[in-house]
DNA sequence: TTACTGTTTTGTAATGATTACAAATTCAGT
DNA sequence: ACTGAATTTGTAATCATTACAAAACAGTAA
């Protein structure tokens, strides 16, 4: 996606599309590996030097309330983000700490849900040794 | 469980079943609330004016390496605890922040994990809001 | 252009959970 | 009681995240 694309989708979520604001999402677009707060910050703060964590930190707040990235708490240090959106699971290697998606679909996830509660999001979180680790 | 119950177990598993970490496995046991580190240390606390904060965490620790216990990552903001090592999801309301447990079978589960990798532990996450806060 | 207004960004300071560490305590075995 | 290992305790450090206020920015009207 483009950054006139992504210019609009921010716009159509009521977040105005900033150089920031576009540099975080567009980095998470194209780095579908699951990058902490730390990680978007170090890549872009090369690009622009005055950008500031606590930027990242309120563009990620915004573009999670808008509904178009996802916080994944798989990590108990941190904060992983994830602009994946569809329906998938995440798995964590013990070893190397890497966080993998594998795919899920709704249907198959939703006669798992309990009844009586409304459920607004599900994740399924899983933990192991990833195949390059073993 | 009584005490000496839990004595036993505690042993089997290779931990020195001490006065403080019997208390804090009682409490996870009787209290199937999901606590943090805090509340268990403020409650266990009144009756052992002693008792560190550290000691809690090591304990949490060694009871989650021995299996005994799971921790419980749905709280961006803090650890919770649960003495259910059964197989269950979780649930936490957005409104009062309460965690549920709601049951879930590991043969439902099971066919949706990863191929591929060495899948030790597995946890679904719901998000939403729960009866008592509609 | 200039002044005005609301939004966004930035940098620093505060918060708060968790960990590191070393001294004090407990405890088993001699 | 004495020794040595394990455990507990309290304090200090770490580190992700948030709070906050000043600076920068964008748009609009005069």
């Amino acid at each position: 996606m483009n950054k006139e694309n992504l210019s609009a989708v921010l716009r159509q979520h009521g977040i105005c599309p900033t150089q920031q604001r576009l540099a975080v999402y567009a980095y998470l677009q194209s780095h579908r590996t699951h990058p902490t707060v730390d990680t978007v910050y170090q890549a872009l703060v090369k690009e622009q030097p005055s950008l500031s964590r606590t930027t990242v930190y309120n563009t990620m707040r915004a573009l999670t309330d808008a509904g178009l990235i996802r916080v994944v708490t798989i990590d108990p240090d941190e904060q992983h983000f994830d602009a994946g959106i569809e329906d998938h699971g995440h798995f964590r290697c013990s070893r190397c700490g890497t966080v993998y998606d594998f795919p899920l679909s709704a249907d198959t996830v939703r006669p798992l849900l309990p009844n009586g509660f409304s459920v607004t999001t599900w994740d399924i979180y899983t933990n192991g040794v990833c195949p390059h680790c073993q």
